[in-house]
DNA sequence: CTGTATCCGAGAGGATACTG
DNA sequence: CAGTATCCTCTCGGATACAG
């Protein structure tokens, strides 16, 4: 589906009374769920196959621990990462992609692809 | 959403006092674009075709002028957007994509085609 | 009509220390 | 190893007023 073919019925959002509102698009959608500064470089890492939490800790540089959890935690909330805890000492807790986390590989493909594109045009200028 | 001030031509070294480097990925530089609150739905507007100031602002129910002047404003110097001027009272400006910004339309298109398949799943729960 | 200029609150994201 | 718990800074985004 285009989103050329600019209908303006079905373009027109659900205008809300007060401070939250549902997208008014589903591209919002996609965008609050992999937006941010972490949420594609995890999804990167993740689509590589299975990770630990420290795997991911190391391969993330710049990260801390609060934020990989916390983000970690919003995409399994969203069902896009799964979350398998071993119960044993030392603890190992090993992160995957749901099949849904895994059909954005093509987002982050053509949008890998795109900025690709664009670095190599700007650093024409 | 903060990746909305790392400057995707920034490829150099650099690693700023304040956090923001360079993409490790291009798949940041993308979202450094696109990501934020408004960028995509003003993409989705002027994908429609060329639009002025106020009917921007209009189509886009609960941006503030503000939002929508500096948001336009970043998309005109990641060069995704053409700002025309007419010298004339009263003022009109109209704004545009320029092919760059035409070419993200793919990008756009499935995230929506995602973002629809998502809801739809979330909704059956 | 198309913007600036201020002021402000909320939350994203970070530094550091501690824990089962 | 895989996290919590605090505390802190920064900026995103909104409200309002004013200007060319």
């Amino acid at each position: 589906m285009s989103l050329q073919n600019a209908d303006p019925k079905t373009l027109q959002p659900a205008p809300s009374p007060s401070g939250l509102e549902r997208p008014s698009c589903a591209v919002e959608t996609t965008i609050a769920i992999i937006g941010g500064r972490w949420k594609v470089l995890i999804l990167r890492e993740l689509l590589g196959g299975v990770k630990r939490f420290n795997e991911l800790h190391r391969s993330l540089t710049g990260i801390t621990q609060k934020m990989l959890t916390q983000q970690l935690r919003e995409m399994e909330d969203d069902g896009i990462v799964h979350r398998e805890v071993y119960q044993q000492v030392p603890p190992k807790v090993e992160y995957s992609l749901t099949p849904l986390g895994q059909s954005l590989e093509p987002i982050l493909a053509i949008m890998h692809e795109w900025g690709e594109r664009y670095l190599a045009e700007q650093g024409e200028r």
